[in-house]
RNA sequence: GGACACGUAGCUCAGUGGUAGAGCGCUGCAUUCACAUUGCAGAUGUCGGGGGUUCGAACCCCUCCGUGUCCACCA
């Protein structure tokens, strides 16, 4: 026996003979309890980082745990498509070569990125395995596996026949280099410094930011008791502008707020979602609205001399036109702010009106919060059951359309026959060249056929919502009379994953739902809590009539040794493989885990991570004292030790505050605690009592016995390693029985 | 503006009513004897400041100071 324990030597057998040994499975014993975790699925292009490290070792923790305890125990994996993270990977490649998603249909685009995801799949389940997470493989499901999907579709279809979906044209955070709208969620804020313009606007000089969208100003705005103003309210006054002299009405409204700038704001409802809501409350008496910016970030037509310009250089020009015709009234002033900016791309979105499907969220907000009043579900992660509570009490609608191609296909189908006035679409010709506009524009030439298997994008939403096209939801084409073209919007992918652990369930077979839902534990990180964990809460129960999971176990963000953020240009990454190449899977792992706290972020170096590896030597050690004793001492001859009685008990004790721990979901202090007594105490005390023969060699070994028992779920390789070559029982630790 | 956290040893963090803990780092000593990926000994802490409750507070309450995160947002 080595002096020193080798990871990477025996890691892979171990995992191999737990594998094909079948021990992931849930047993089928029936007097079992369930215990469940259903995996948060990783990307499934994405290779593993430290935080998949994280809450892999923490629900191995816990499954490993259950399981031993002799609990039928299911830990399902899967992975998530990722929509618009895998979308804009795989757009950043193609303009590698010259191309964008505009060369392709978008037939042909999906099926691209489905060869491109299946060469990368794989890669992100091999890293779990190697981490020694012991999931149920045959479980696996990718969101987009045909028995998934049919079960996403009919929770949608389930949701139009409850009138819980709509359509409808609202303004929606549009990324014009995505190509897509998100919901409120996946916005991220950052702060900008920009220029506020002072512009003469008729009797008045007003405050913007954003001098490009004067164009399709609808009114201007005061407050209701400004006495500045207070003349001015219902009339309508004359504006010279850079395109000629045009009419505004002066309403007044509270959003107003007299104290900045001038006390005066143009109205411009298509861009900003303030001066939206503004509308809405004033709709009788504000015309209908402009828009001034298309999908592209382009100026329209309705600019003049500005059409077709991009926004920031529109606005820079603007600026110089302004000042030549004297229509600035002063000098601009630097001004810091906050603006939406795309999760993935980075840029600025746009506040832009788009006809999309939305679920109607408040009447899923009741189950939710029941399930946390009555404690059917609880939250663990410092103060987010409150932040929970909050987002449950003012959320809004989902919007649910996506503008991309990788994802779910909304099940929804307008009848061109008739309205190609009303639909816009872009395709691609006989040449593979694109062509868009009015459906009317090209079918003749093209035909329907063609255009719908050649398509890119549809657009159903021209004119009016009284006259466009109809609609109709289903799963296939339907078959009623007309010309059928399926909506080219996918999902959001938070609504698979949202459905989660009902459609993984569902689809392992009706058996496996009844027995495992609601699930036990869902473990995720805190930053997805409203994206994802609310989601799920709200479908689940929706779905089901049940919350999925009894308690979320919410973890932290995993930082550097410094406690600083880990970034690829700080240079501070550290790559969970290479620690498990260097050091052991049972090192990485509990470096993570201890003394974690749920909700806290936890730091972590490479220095951590090799004193875990230490620990795993010190087990290693100790074990080999114990069974070099056996080997040289007559055993026949080991007679009590008179600090045998008082090892027993610190023993029992040991083993039931790590139980008690481990119940509770105390993970890290769990860890902590296992690794102080197994050191400090079995190694540092009781063994040096047994060098005195204080303790007798029997006493000692079942010690090491109970350790072993007791550090496997946090350290299952070393702790497997030392049972196979020593321990007389031939079952394997991982399903050896917790505490005898 | 609102909410949620956090402030404990040089650094990173556990501990949540009963004589201050871990990892990493530091100092000294030890070492054929399980392990130098080691052991023993040691130093550095008024547990952010102040007040209160209690026989007793790092822990509960109030307040102040500092830090972080999220949400909202004034064009």
């Amino acid at each position: 026996m080595d002096k020193n324990f080798d990871p990477k030597a025996v890691e892979e057998a171990i995992y191999q003979m737990w594998e094909s040994g079948g021990f992931f499975a849930p047993n089928n014993n029936p007097s079992s309890k369930p215990f469940t975790i259903i995996m948060p699925p990783p990307n499934a292009n994405d290779p593993l980082h430290i935080g998949h490290a994280l809450f892999i070792t923490i629900e191995d923790i816990l499954i490993r745990y259950h399981r031993m305890k002799g609990d039928s125990t299911l830990w399902l994996p899967g992975t998530d498509h990722a929509g618009i993270e895998t979308q804009f990977v795989f757009e950043k490649k193609l303009a590698k070569q010259d191309k964008s998603r505009f060369n392709f249909d978008r037939e042909t685009l999906y099926k691209m990125i489905w060869d491109y995801v299946q060469e990368n799949s794989g890669v992100a389940v091999n890293q779990m395995k190697k981490l020694g997470a012991s999931a149920d493989w045959n479980t696996f499901k990718f969101t987009l596996d045909p028995d998934i999907v049919i079960r996403v579709l009919e929770t949608f279809i389930k949701l139009y026949h409850d009138n819980l979906i709509y359509r409808g044209q609202k303004l929606i955070n549009y990324c014009t280099k995505c190509g897509t709208g998100y919901s409120e969620l996946e916005v991220e804020h950052v702060e900008e410094t920009t220029k506020l313009y002072f512009i003469k606007y008729g009797p008045f000089v007003l405050a913007t930011t954003r001098p490009e969208t004067k164009f399709a100003d609808t009114a201007v705005a005061v407050h209701p008791k400004d006495k500045r103003y207070k003349n001015y309210i219902g009339q309508e006054v004359a504006v010279e502008g850079l395109l000629g002299t045009f009419k505004l009405k002066v309403i007044a409204d509270d959003y107003v707020d007299p104290e900045f700038g001038t006390g005066v704001v143009k109205i411009t409802p298509y861009h900003d979602f303030n001066d939206f809501d503004v509308w809405q409350r004033h709709i009788h008496e504000i015309p209908a609205p402009l828009q001034v910016i298309d999908k592209q970030g382009r100026l329209t037509a309705i600019a003049g001399p500005y059409a077709g310009m991009k926004i920031k250089a529109a606005r820079d020009i603007i600026e110089k036109d302004l000042d030549k015709k004297g229509l600035l009234a002063k000098p601009s002033e630097t001004y810091t702010h906050n603006v939406g900016v795309c999760y993935r791309c980075k840029i600025v979105l746009e506040p832009l009106p788009l006809t999309q499907f939305f679920i109607k969220t408040k009447p899923l907000v009741e189950g939710a919060l029941r399930a946390l009043d009555t404690n059917e579900t609880t939250v663990m992660g410092a103060g987010q059951d409150k932040i929970l509570r909050h987002w449950l009490t003012n959320i809004r609608d989902w919007n649910i359309s996506r503008q991309i191609v990788w994802g779910i296909r909304i099940p929804v189908w307008y009848n061109a026959k008739g309205h190609e006035h009303q639909i816009t679409v872009s395709f691609l010709d006989h040449e593979k060249k694109q062509r868009q506009g009015l459906l009317s524009q090209w079918v003749g030439e093209f035909g329907y056929e063609h255009i719908a298997k050649n398509l890119q994008h549809i657009d159903a939403s021209v004119g009016s919502d009284t006259d466009s096209p109809p609609w109709v939801v289903s799963i296939d084409k339907p078959t009623m009379d007309g010309v059928w073209i399926q909506e080219t919007d996918t999902f959001d992918t938070w609504f698979s994953s949202g459905q989660w652990p009902v459609v993984t369930l569902e689809a392992n077979g009706d058996a496996l739902f009844k027995k495992f839902y609601p699930t036990s534990v869902m473990e995720t990180g805190y930053d997805i809590l409203p994206i994802w964990v609310m989601r799920m809460m709200l479908l689940g129960i929706y779905v089901t009539g049940k919350s999925p999971f009894k308690t979320v176990y919410l973890h932290g963000l995993v930082r550097d040794e410094k406690g600083q953020k880990m970034s690829k240009s700080k240079g501070n990454v550290i790559n969970p493989l290479d620690m498990v190449e260097k050091y052991g899977a049972d090192a990485m792992r509990i470096a993570l885990v201890m003394s974690s706290t749920p909700g806290q972020d936890k730091a972590v170096g490479e220095s951590t991570i090799r004193g875990m590896r230490n620990f795993s030597n010190k087990i290693w050690n100790a074990a080999r004292f114990v069974y070099m004793e056996k080997q040289n001492a007559d055993t026949t001859k080991d007679v009590p030790g008179i600090e045998d009685e008082n090892f027993q008990k610190k023993l029992r004790e040991t083993a039931l505050t790590i139980t008690q721990l481990l119940d509770s979901l105390r993970v890290g202090l769990a860890a902590e605690t296992v690794h102080n007594e197994f050191w400090h105490w079995y190694c540092d005390i009781a063994i040096e009592q047994r060098k005195r023969k204080e303790i007798s060699l029997q006493t000692l070994e079942d010690g090491l016995t109970t350790f072993l028992t007791l550090l496997h779920p946090f350290m299952p390789f070393v702790t497997e390693e030392i049972w196979r070559k020593f321990s007389t029982n031939n079952t394997p630790l991982i399903t050896s029985p917790w505490i005898k």
